[in-house]
DNA sequence: CGTCTATTTGAATGTACTCAAAAGCGGTGG
DNA sequence: CCACCGCTTTTGAGTACATTCAAATAGACG
């Protein structure tokens, strides 16, 4: 179980250049964890320690409302980062769960070795502002898709933009991700493929 | 028509202290501005330029859909910022519609002021990367709201959270921030009067 | 092969919306 | 000062979208 770092440097590049020492340094404040299908890699009421970018696999995060409710907040398959954003940053305990949908491997860095980089490696004060800008842009998005289109237009959004997670997510999640139920889902895919 | 910096000095003293002569410096990059009840900070389609602080009044953020209808997505009372985040983040044209709902006297901040402020004064550097957080947990918290509760626990949220908003704001406007029709958030409040 | 979970289907229900009309409220001008 | 106008809020009846519950079917996995 060794960690294989090709993927998230070529994510750090795509933001900021690296020196080979610098490089070496940030890798050297890695961890490594592997979670499988079912596990979870962070639960209700846990404070949020790491970010974690997922090198396999795939997770999801989701709340659960006080009737007892799933709600999907975000998947994240390869290339991608998953946490408690919220927890991460306030250093609460958070609402999120973060569970594995297939085995997963993912590369995680402490919020104290975060802090670290930043100060021995300033540039990355800039990589992990643009990481914390990315998920602001994504959550606004997210919002006003939430209250301002139907369900159907959601779930065609979602298929345009993830078509990769249409083919490989059980419809559940899916549904749940959308803010319906499952049963409704499948109508819905029924009376789409009919209007074709 | 003069600027008023005491409360946004207050407010940057919550989270950074500063020399007087920061300060100094901070104020002579700031920008005062009315709006007239009614009239616009942003409208869609125009990229984001500046931060405004709201000093005076109230104002609102708002979206409109395919269909023509509005959605609000945050309100602005003295003391909070307000701004299309995503947009002055990506410096692309953006989607939101800031309108102030009373007369209004905001303090404007650049972007590229911004980034002469944070090469000047580091230390603000931190006071930008904690509003983004601040500004990431809410819409995270939004969004959770959104999806897990019902429109009558929304509502009740939002009375228990923004007290004074409940006051003043036009019902319509409530509504519209709680992703309801103002004709139910009247028969809600009916029933709801019922029960106690 | 059997069990467990996911998906589909249908009928009944509920939550929130649409449309229309009436009532309330605030500002403005005569 | 009050009468009128425009906008907001309330109320009601009918409707639509999405849910619940139950049962049948299909898939996945040991």
């Amino acid at each position: 179980m060794t960690l294989d770092p090709a993927l998230i440097l070529h994510h750090v590049a795509m933001h900021i250049s690296l020196s080979s020492e610098e490089r070496d340094f940030f890798i050297s404040l890695l961890q490594y964890k592997s979670v499988n299908r079912r596990q979870f890699l962070l639960k209700e009421g846990e404070v949020c320690k790491h970010s974690s970018f997922v090198n396999q696999g795939l997770l999801r995060g989701y709340t659960i409302d006080t009737n007892g409710f799933e709600h999907v907040l975000n998947f994240a398959p390869p290339g991608w980062w998953i946490g408690d954003m919220a927890s991460l940053i306030t250093q609460k305990p958070g609402v999120l769960y973060v569970q594995a949908l297939e085995d997963t491997k993912v590369i995680q860095l402490s919020k104290s070795n975060q802090e670290v980089l930043c100060t021995r490696v300033p540039k990355f004060e800039r990589f992990f502002r643009i990481l914390t800008e990315n998920s602001l842009v994504s959550s606004y998005r997210r919002l006003t898709d939430t209250v301002s289109l139907t369900a159907e237009e959601r779930y065609l959004n979602f298929c345009r933009k993830y078509p990769m997670l249409v083919q490989t997510l059980p419809q559940k999640q899916i549904a749940s991700y959308l803010g319906i139920t499952p049963e409704f889902l499948s109508k819905m895919k029924r009376s789409l493929l009919k209007k074709k």
